[in-house]
DNA sequence: ATTCTTTTTTGATTATTATCAAATGGAAAT
DNA sequence: ATTTCCATTTGATAATAATCAAAAAAGAAT
């Protein structure tokens, strides 16, 4: 079984046959880093799912780069107000290291959802997750210090570091990269 | 048609018989002032919808409470972890006017949502919509000043000040009720 | 290996907001 | 009207992180 097939079942199970479908329409790409997965002003036409690399997601506010997610690990991204609301992405998506990812497309899940019930549930249930996972964040952001959010960083996901350039990961916490050096070297 | 139905069908129409359905499982509350909808480590089970008076929404978080959310003027609000995973409810939601509320139970949802394709829909849309809004309210408390963010309320919702105590406005602002009055003496 | 470029660290200063403490104001109760 | 209670404001100080500037370290290219 894929790691795309089993994160999808994880987050509800599906019925042979619509299993099959939904997995058809998929999309698989091979990426060298530094490639663009959703462009400035583009409509955003899919939820991907990263199962090798790494993607970051980012955007512009006042003239600087804001990382807003860093995806690796088997997970699900995807530019969600301009997918959902056809509107053009003030997020940018694109890998920062070769990365295999699957990607399905805003019409073929449409089309799916209103075909096959399940693939609904599987979509509400898959944004209920997400909608968990951003309250969490929200209180993080708001109540954590600098240095919290980043012992948590690290007990989360520890290869991060080795892996997504210092800046990178100082924005993802809402830092400078200047504090975030200097929470490095007080630990 | 009442300002529930309204609502509910701007979040996507749905056919007759199936809104008559789901609006017959919406129960109906007058509520005086202080009464509490949801209490700390009880499960939440209901969706509510606000349609007169304020529901605050809120948490112990070191001790300290944080007024996470205020509904007010025909919107729908709810325990959001609690509801979904149907786990202890760390958020605590009580009435600080006499309002009008109604709700639907857990169980009456998601039976309809087993029934009827297009009550999954609606509530995956009404998700989508949250989480959209979570995204805009993340950026704000992350990049906005304390003074930024205090402004944009008054813009979107005026009344606000009028019926609410400071202390609850500066910590659902993310700050303390000291600083939005130095605010508010500098506007 | 050396140069060039980018990333990370360090230093000094400033801005924003929290914290602690006390004073003021306003509403309700007697 | 006076007391009591609660909400809001003001003041002084401290903590946290941002900003600006420069140095050091690490990687890539020749």
């Amino acid at each position: 079984m894929s790691t795309l097939e089993n994160r999808i079942l994880q987050i509800t199970p599906l019925p042979e046959d619509v299993k099959k479908t939904f997995l058809g329409k998929w999309e698989k790409w091979a990426m060298p880093k530094d490639q663009f997965l959703v462009k400035e002003n583009e409509t955003a036409n899919y939820i991907y799912y990263i199962e090798k690399g790494i993607a970051r997601i980012f955007y512009y506010k006042n003239g600087k780069e804001i990382t807003e997610w860093i995806a690796m690990d088997n997970s699900f991204f995807l530019s969600i107000i301009s997918f959902f609301e056809r509107t053009p992405s003030r997020l940018q998506i694109h890998t920062i290291e070769p990365s295999v990812v699957y990607g399905i497309h805003y019409d073929n899940l449409m089309n799916l959802c209103n075909e096959e019930h399940c693939i609904e549930r599987w979509l509400r249930k898959a944004l209920t997750g997400s909608l968990i996972l951003s309250q969490y964040r929200m209180d993080s952001i708001q109540f954590e210090s600098a240095q919290q959010r980043y012992e948590k960083l690290l007990e989360n996901n520890p290869s991060i570091i080795q892996r997504v350039p210092l800046s990178y990961i100082a924005s993802f916490l809402g830092i400078t990269q200047e504090t975030l050096s200097r929470i490095r070297s007080n630990l």
